[in-house]
DNA sequence: CGGTAACCTGGGAT
DNA sequence: AATCCCAGGTTAC
């Protein structure tokens, strides 16, 4: 496996780029499943996997700049064309930027190695997959974001290497040491998953599939509000908030034309009211997001060295910390705990780990519904079986359950029933 | 304490 | 066209 995984180039295009998505599974793609389809299945396939998860960023234009005026998310995440491009002019650096890939012409960027092999980081498994949405795709195998107060780039060379490049930074090296402890480099993703799969068949195989799907070291006020947003939501509208929310920060500039804002520190986030982001169509998260600002800031320390200091203490008391902010309960908790607070073992228990769960971990469970007890049993029986990187098993349990990605697997690793309007598309015959 | 309904919104299905 | 249902849930009865 030393070239990059095809099979994924093609899970993540949109549905403005369908045909471009067609050539390069035609190119690329070694993998048996996708072949043997005909246009018309692989459209309907693709349209599928795409249409609950992909984020909205590729078919709409990126939003206006700061500060975020009082409108609906409709009307912010659709401005028309040319509004957008008259709004942005004022801020944008004047050099032309690449839109394809990010290059600015007059100044091209350097492309560094990060000495990490696809096998410890693939980046369409670990980006867009739900746990960060402030990551755009700005190229094929590449995506874009902020870590810090740098503006970085990432990518997949030939070998399926990962590069990135600093679009903008005040230190190269801070900003290489960031990213490091961004993409928790210090874990090494094949020791662990030696691990899970000598415990797993079913992991072993999967993981010849999903190879490089990592878990995030984001930071936790960053994370917080991203979860905040996503109480039952959806990945489009959740990175539609979570873009205007980020438009609060410092403007870091524009790559493959969208803007990038460094993310908004607790002073800059209490400058929103409720009443803007009820406006801003945020609905009955805008009073959790306020609430849980302002319980932060009246925090000794400060809201974000308190959420920092978590990472000190134990899963238990960490969920039961951030279970006390409005807006937080056991779900988003967990995912602020494995995703920014060093927990490996935090469990989000939502319904599709609910039918992992009850299919291989406790069978007896199955048909009762999911309650907030038998969520913790689902977690203690995660951990019991994958031991304290037990969240980092489960994010690759679930990005196999995402439609997205089930498409791409062998028929016998796609076993967990699916929703009602998603199986008739993947049980397609394959001919 | 465990089960239930309301909560905002937008998109797709019926 | 009107309505229902759902989306990685949380809170208040």
């Amino acid at each position: 496996m030393s070239s990059v995984n095809p099979s994924l180039v093609s899970a993540y295009g949109s549905f403005g780029r369908a045909a471009a998505t067609l050539t390069l599974f035609v190119e690329v793609d070694h993998s048996p499943s996708i072949h043997s389809l005909n246009l018309v299945q692989v459209m309907k396939r693709t349209r599928s996997a795409l249409s609950s998860r992909i984020s909205p960023s590729s078919k709409s234009p990126p939003l206006p700049s700061t500060p975020p005026t009082p409108q609906t998310l409709h009307k912010t995440c659709h401005p028309k064309p040319t509004s957008v491009s008259s709004c942005y002019r004022s801020r944008k650096p004047k050099r032309i930027v690449d839109s394809l890939n990010g290059f600015s012409k007059s100044d091209p960027v350097r492309w560094v190695p990060l000495n990490l092999a696809q096998q410890e980081l693939c980046l369409p498994l670990t980006f867009p997959t739900g746990q960060t949405f402030r990551w755009k795709k700005t190229g094929p195998l590449q995506y874009t974001g902020v870590v810090g107060s740098h503006l970085i780039s990432l990518k997949h060379v030939e070998n399926g290497d990962v590069c990135y490049c600093l679009h903008r930074t005040d230190s190269e090296i801070d900003g290489r040491t960031a990213l490091l402890d961004f993409l928790n480099a210090r874990v090494s993703l094949t020791d662990v998953w030696k691990e899970f799969s000598a415990s797993d068949a079913r992991f072993a195989e999967l993981a010849c599939h999903l190879g490089g799907a990592r878990v995030l070291r984001q930071d936790p006020l960053e994370c917080l509000i991203q979860f905040l947003c996503s109480s039952n939501n959806n990945i489009q509208r959740i990175t539609k908030m979570v873009d205007y929310i980020s438009c609060l920060g410092n403007y870091l500039g524009t790559v493959g034309g969208f803007e990038f804002h460094t993310f908004p520190t607790m002073e800059q986030l209490s400058l929103i009211s409720e009443e803007e982001l009820r406006k801003a169509g945020f609905g009955y998260r805008a009073k959790y997001i306020i609430g849980t600002v302002n319980s932060l800031q009246a925090k000794p320390d400060g809201g974000e060295e308190w959420l920092k200091s978590l990472r000190m203490l134990d899963l238990q008391e960490v969920i039961d910390a951030l279970c006390s902010l409005p807006g937080v309960g056991p779900k988003v908790a967990a995912c602020i705990a494995l995703f920014s607070l060093d927990q490996h073992h935090a469990i989000p228990v939502d319904t599709h780990v609910w039918q992992i769960a009850t299919k291989y971990l406790l069978p007896d469970l199955a048909g009762s519904r999911l309650t907030p007890k038998l969520s913790g049993r689902v977690a203690e029986a995660f951990v019991s079986k994958y031991g304290k990187y037990a969240g980092w098993a489960q994010t690759v349990l679930f990005i196999a359950e995402l439609p997205s990605q089930k498409v791409l697997l062998p028929p016998q690793l796609r076993t967990v029933e699916q929703s009602k309007h998603t199986v008739e598309d993947c049980e397609i015959e394959i001919v």
